[in-house]
DNA sequence: CGCCTTCTTGAAGGATCTCAAGAAGGGTGG
DNA sequence: CCACCCTTCTTGAGATCCTTCAAGAAGGCG
């Protein structure tokens, strides 16, 4: 525990600024959080389904997914996680494990003991709020994610997952030509959009011949992004990615 | 504001109360809170996409759908609401709506400012985690949710639903033959799995002659409980419905 | 260079949808 | 209490998107 360099949790402290107000104090408390790093292979679980936890996983580096599997064997991606996420927050006040998580490509984590998270929370109850607040947006890309997968066809699915994964990667709305890093194979974006690694392959072939996308092994290039987010119907609100300063929460001591 | 008897409170407390340690003064800072009752007929909105909000809706009775659509307009109910849950608790910390909200059968909903939430969770810091702990059992079940209608056909989407709602409206695991008040359409049912009214009819029917489900108007019968469980796939362990007393968590001043 | 994963392609089958129309049910007003 | 209307349920037949199965090509890594 403890071989951590400050460095690991910025990009998990930018994530909470972007959407909550913090205190310089409090915002070191963030940094200073302990943790054991750990290398993540691609398609290893790190948690496993029913697990009860006593840390939760921050992630550096590389992809993550949250898995259902129905029992059939056939698995499902609930949640892609990307670094500065961090896929299992909700264990500090619920420590069994709902899903597993399994690293997409390869992953560092950063374990954090709930003890040192609950120590902060209890300390500043802004941090509370704040990690409440992330939760809540995990929740909504939930929802979307069931509108995607319940109503859109294969093109619109996974139109709207690059998409999403664009805007998160990117940091923000984009416009005009895009290319982001995004290390998935075909099988898993299938296991993302509820499709068969068949019929996502026709998917992508034909979103490349229209010039809508081009899903390489390491990339995703998206020439046009606007056509894009008009074929998956991508709103970005719900991603709360971009809070405005003057919109960003805080209620504690507003009261 | 204010017209309000106690006992409305007392479901939502319980809900709490089965999952989080609350103390006497804790509890009873759930039952003073304000708030302005509301009848809402079926089929209507009461919280449309985008409305930021001030306060949150406590149902007290009927059954509510959290909706998302895609573009055609085709609907997606991605979660449903019964008596004692608050579907836009994450509205404190985030009151932007990122759902709408509608009634699927007449309900009563109690509006309670969120300045009166916010100043209980100031004063009880216990409060504020069991609403959070709270919100992250509606994620588990989203993400159960984007498993059901991804990875499962329409016999075991429908049995799973069915199970689920059986599992929350009888508070806790079932078995042999279950009856429970479950007044939906058959329109609304394929909302929520993300199927068309045609099949989900075919489909009931198929349920009915094989002993696993009789979907009424205004009630469910199961005839055996494991029998419709084993097709839908149902675990009940995401809903988090009976959580040990000992079990229970209380994170404030543990630490 | 060789192996293993991933991608690609074809053909056939099936679950679910779409469209259409009629039957049943529940509520309301005369 | 009946007649009427509107919603919901039911049924049929054809269309389609996606899956399944199978096999070969391409790509990356030791």
């Amino acid at each position: 525990m403890g071989n951590v360099s400050k460095p690991d949790l910025q990009p998990f402290l930018d994530r909470l600024k972007s959407r909550s107000v913090l205190t310089g104090e409090e915002q070191q408390a963030i940094l200073d959080l302990p943790g054991r790093r750990e290398i993540v292979q691609a398609n290893r679980d790190f948690i496993a389904l029913g697990d009860r936890v006593d840390h939760a996983c921050f992630i550096l580096s590389g992809l993550v997914g949250r898995f259902g599997e129905n029992s059939d064997g056939k698995r499902q991606i609930t949640a892609i996680y990307i670094t500065g996420d961090v896929p299992d927050l909700q264990s500090v006040v619920q420590p069994a494990a709902s899903s597993a998580l399994q690293a997409l490509s390869i992953a560092t984590i950063l374990r954090v003991p709930h003890i040192a998270l609950r120590a902060a929370a209890a300390r500043y109850p802004a941090l509370t709020e704040a990690f409440w607040r992330d939760c809540t947006v995990d929740a909504d890309v939930l929802a979307q994610w069931v509108v995607n997968v319940g109503r859109r066809d294969a093109r619109e699915r996974v139109a709207h997952l690059l998409c999403e994964m664009g805007t998160r990667l990117h940091a923000g709305p984009a416009a005009g030509e895009i290319v982001f890093p995004f290390a998935v194979t075909q099988a898993q974006l299938a296991d993302a959009t509820a499709l068969t690694n068949v019929h996502v392959n026709r998917t992508l072939q034909s979103l490349r011949r229209a010039q809508l996308a081009d899903v390489g092994r390491q990339a995703v290039r998206i020439p046009n992004w606007d056509a894009l987010a008009a074929v998956g119907e991508f709103d970005p609100a719900y991603l709360q990615a971009d809070v405005r300063p003057e919109e960003r929460l805080r209620i504690v001591e507003t009261v």
